[in-house]
Parts: C-alpha cells; sequence; structure tokens
DNA sequence: CCACGGATGAAACTTACTTTCAGCACGCCC
DNA sequence: GGGCGTGCTGAAAGTAAGTTTCATCCGTGG
C-alpha cells in the first residue's frame, strides 16, 4: 500500500461518514474530537462554519482543516458539501435504534434483536457500498491465477478465513486455512510469485496475521488485507486492501457486525471468481453437493 | 414582483429547486441567469464558488447573493449546502437488484456486490423480523441455567456453530463444538437435564447434526434446532426452533446469506445471555480482550 | 429633457478558510 | 536519565470567499 497519501473517499458519493469511522483510530487526539461530532450529527456539522466546528471540538480552525484532508477531503467547504449530501440521503433510523450504540441494559429481548439486526445489516449495506470493485477486481484476477491461496485469520476473522477456504476450495481452487501460526508460517515459506495470501483482521493488528502475511509478501506472493481500519499495521504489508465498515458496538466482544461485513466481502470475491469459470465452478458445486447427499434426510415436509 | 419581501423557503428541506423554478419569472434578469444554472444542475452548482458561479452566470458576485436572497437563503453558503443535500436526495435508488435472484451471467463485480449486499441485508432484516422473541427467551433462560451447552453443526453451519460456541466460552459460560460426530456423539451421550444442545442446519435435513440432536433430547437435554425451514426434519427432535428467513439465489453452494442470517440470530442469542449477566460477562470480556493485547501491534497510526 | 427607481457591477469590506511556524510533549536512543 | 527527533497542536499571518456599499446605467413617466 502507498504509505500516507489519503486514502481516497471519492469511490462516489456514499459512505463519508463511514469511511470516517474507520478512519477514526489512525486520527490524531484532536482531529478524532472533531471527527466525532462530525459522526454523531453530519447535517448538524455541515451547517457549522469552521471556526464554530473548531470551537465545538475544542480545537482550533487548523486542525479542522487537517481533519479535512486526512478524510480524503481537499478543504472545509468540501467537507460540507459532503457531509450536507450524506445527510440528506440518509433515512432516519427507524425510532430509537441505537445507530452503532449499545445495547440498553435495561432492553428486553425484541429490542435487543431489532438493534443487533439494524447494525448487522447497516454494516453490510454500507461495506458494499464503500467496497472498491476495482481492488476486488485485482484480487479476483489474483485468486483466478493463483497457484495456490493461503487464507489467514485469528479468533473470529479465523471463521471467515476458514469459510472462505472451504468455498474456494470447494469451486475447485487450492486453497489453504492454517488454524495455527507456525503452521501458517512453514506453509508461507513456500509460497511464490503468482500466488496469493489473504489475511483477515478488524482491527488490523493483530501481529500473527500480520506476521505471516508479511512472510508471504516477502515470499513474493501477492498479499490482500481485509481490515475494518485502512490505515492499520496489516495493511502496510498488502499489495490490495478491502475495507468493511463495521461500526462495532460495545460488546467489542464478538465484533459482530465485522464478521458479517467481512463474510459479505468475502462473498462477493467468492462469486466473482466463480464468476470467471461459470461451468467449471457450476459443475464442482454439484459435484460437491452431490457427494454429502447421502448425509442429508429425506425431505423438509410434513413429518420427514 | 413584491419587492424584496423575500419568499421563504426553509419550509422542510425538500423542493428548493421546484421553489427556485416557480420564483422564476420574477427574478431579474440576471437572477434568472443564475437561477437557470441552478436548476439545471444543483450539484454542480453547490460545487461552485460564489465567484465561479457569478463568472458562469455571466454576472457579479453581488447578484448571486441577491439571488441567494431572493430565494430565501441567508447567503451563498447556505444555498450550497442545500443544492447539496437536494441533489443527494435526488439520486435514483440502486436500480434493479434482482431480490433474491441470482447473478446475471454478463454481471461486472460492482453489480455482484451491490446484489450480494443487497440479498444479505435482507435476509438479515427479515430474519430479524419473524425471529419470536418468546422462544428466543426461553432459549436464553436454557443457556443460562444450563451446566454445559453443545452446539453441532456441519459445513458452512459448523463455522456458525463453532463462532457460537467461541462467544459462549468467551463470557464464562461452559460450551462446547465437536467437528466430528463420534466425538459428537459421545459428548452428548454425557448430556443431562438441564444442559443445552442447539443444533444448526440451514437446510434442516443434514443428518448427522439432525442424529446428535436426537441423542442428545434422549438423554433429557433441552434441544434447540436453528434452520431456515420451519418444518424440516431437525424441527422433529428440537423443544425450541429458531429460523432464519434467507432466500437463497441460485449459487446454493454457499448458502451465503443464510449463514449470515444464522449469524444474526447467534448474536441476538449471545446479546442476550451475556445480558442476564451483564457485570460478570463484562469482566469476561476485558479478561479474553486482555489476554491476546500482547499479540496486537502499535495502533493504526500514520505509518506504523 | 429631467427626475426617478430599479438593476447592476466595481470596489471596499468582512468573514471564512488556509498556511506557516514555533512551542511542546512524547517516545526513542544512546 | 538526558539529549534528540518526531509528530501534534494552536497562534498568527496570509489568502480567498462572501457580503455590503455605492456610483452608474438605463428605461420610464412626467
Amino acid at each position: 500500500m502507498v504509505k500516507t497519501a489519503k486514502v481516497s473517499a471519492n469511490r462516489d458519493a456514499g459512505g463519508l461518514i463511514v469511511h470516517i469511522s474507520g478512519l477514526l483510530p489512525s486520527l490524531s487526539p484532536a482531529e478524532q474530537r472533531v471527527a466525532r461530532l462530525v459522526i454523531a450529527d453530519p447535517a448538524d456539522a455541515a451547517r457549522r462554519t469552521i471556526t464554530d466546528l473548531a470551537t465545538a471540538a475544542e480545537t482550533s480552525e487548523a486542525t479542522v482543516i487537517r481533519f479535512c484532508r486526512s478524510v480524503g477531503m481537499q478543504g472545509y467547504p468540501q467537507l460540507r458539501i459532503r457531509l450536507a449530501a450524506e445527510a440528506a440521503r440518509r433515512v432516519e433510523p427507524p425510532d430509537a435504534r441505537v445507530v452503532g450504540g449499545d445495547i440498553p441494559p435495561g432492553a428486553d429481548l425484541a429490542q435487543i434483536i431489532a438493534t443487533i439486526a439494524f447494525n448487522d445489516a447497516r454494516a453490510v449495506e454500507e461495506t458494499a457500498e464503500q467496497l472498491d470493485p476495482a481492488v476486488c477486481e485485482r484480487v479476483v484476477e489474483a485468486i483466478t491465477q493463483a497457484g495456490r491461496v493461503e487464507v489467514y485469520g485469528a479468533g473470529a476473522s479465523g471463521f471467515v478465513a476458514s469459510d472462505f477456504q472451504q468455498k474456494l476450495h470447494r469451486i475447485g481452487r487450492t486453497a489453504f486455512y492454517w488454524p495455527d501460526v507456525h503452521t501458517a508460517l512453514t506453509s508461507t515459506a513456500l509460497l511464490s510469485r503468482g500466488d496469493v495470501a489473504i489475511g483477515i483482521s478488524h482491527t488490523g493488528t493483530t501481529a500473527d496475521t500480520v506476521e505471516v502475511l508479511e512472510q508471504a509478501r516477502l515470499r513474493g506472493a501477492t498479499t490482500v488485507a481485509l481490515t475494518n481500519f485502512p490505515r492499520s499495521p496489516i495493511t502496510e504489508v498488502a499489495d490490495h486492501v478491502l475495507t468493511t465498515a463495521a461500526r462495532e458496538t460495545t460488546y467489542r466482544s464478538g465484533a459482530m457486525a465485522s464478521r458479517l461485513a467481512q463474510l459479505t466481502v468475502i462473498d462477493c470475491l467468492f462469486v466473482g471468481v466463480a464468476a470467471r469459470n461459470r461451468a467449471r465452478a457450476r459443475k464442482a458445486i454439484e459435484i460437491t453437493a452431490e457427494a454429502v447427499r447421502g448425509h442429508r434426510l429425506p425431505g423438509g415436509r410434513r413429518r420427514g
């Protein structure tokens, strides 16, 4: 990845807020204060003058400008306009579903369900919006050409990684997933130019995953990172960066929404690869489906 | 024209353009030139600076300001922002995403992404809608009381099962996931009344999963099924049935959307259980987060 | 032909935005 | 633990954008 070069935000009109959320941890404290104000109420921010916003964020105008540049905008007026546009497009979240918010202590199951589903669906949609088809295309191309594909991920991202591995395998691509770092490093050492290594890490700071990906890159493999934070360490060792757009709730444990967002990206890549050779993929799928048929029970009707 | 008495335009956010069109004949020639530019391409006008717009309309900045006042805006920046907002709202909703449909053969990546995300998001939302909070409540209750929880799933559902296991474990509940049927059956044989067994199967016809769940029930455990088909075999051996609502596309291979729907349900149960004992869950989460801290790289700042 | 009033743009002025720069705090390396 | 570099920050200077003022122009009606 090309170092600092402000991460482009103008794929299209959509997703500036999401984009900013992703960049949040990579911003300086003062800029983060500005960012938080903007995220909290984009429409309001658009109405404010730069001086006003600076005051509200307890910082100087200079920092606000720096913030604008950090998120890929040319200046404050540009940011204002984009914010106004976003805010207008944004449909008010139905009633009291706190976007990205925590679940209130007294919540009953119905509320919990509504909140989770809302956030999950949002993560999926926003991820898709900001996903760069050009980058996906390149990744799909690389996977299609690859002699071998390796997928890495730890913890929750490990499930996603292994899911992808299984999918690729199912359409006849040689793919591996190693849950264990040592095995992974060993296998990685055998990668070469033309192979593809994919590292999945929500935070982008998982040491093991980054290390493995780095190793892969040294061996000449094409490296891909899938993370929520476009400026996290993992992006430094990746040729292609794909980002999710999940604003996690306080139950950071699960990184719940992010997992779904990651899976959505995975699905897109999978379908993209499969589409490159529809006939072959379809056939492979039929064969594999046939393989498990014996393990299926008779129908799902009345009483089985 | 009734003099200056600027017609108020801020009834609401909508209709500025229409409003201006209506006022057109009552504007002075120079102002009309400005108005026409604005009406022709609001988004473009929003991007221009006042000097720019004035030049384009072959007039002076002063006239542009007069125009702003004439249409009821306070000044040029205000107009700009309103225009940006209007223009954004005017954008066509993302065309023809075939609901539940297959991906057309000639589709490019952008289309694929849009289709998948749309279906994924829909699956999540619709699953949440039809999920019965009462049933969830009972399942949560059972898990909370259980001495031990076992989760089963094969293939893609296996990832979901193991994800749930890991989550429960993380908040201090004793939970197991056995990828292998034999091990699963062995473990299941040791379940007893009060324990909980959860079987996950998209089709509801996965023989292994059904068998294990049946075994669990015989042992007196409370059984839960998570499936997309409320009348499939797995529901016959379950005390509580939770359903997802994914209309799969032709790429049945992945059961892509269903996976996300399953995860959403899992998340709901997880949060439900965690909410039963917030303090304990939070503490457990903090401890486990702390445990992996050493495996995190320093933040995602500028250049790492 | 003059008086009048509205329309208009040049220029003065104000405010908003942007850049520069020096101070400061923090982490790093001896 | 002291010096050194690096990056964050806001004050202030500088520039551009927006707004007001005002003289001029032009057409109209007396």
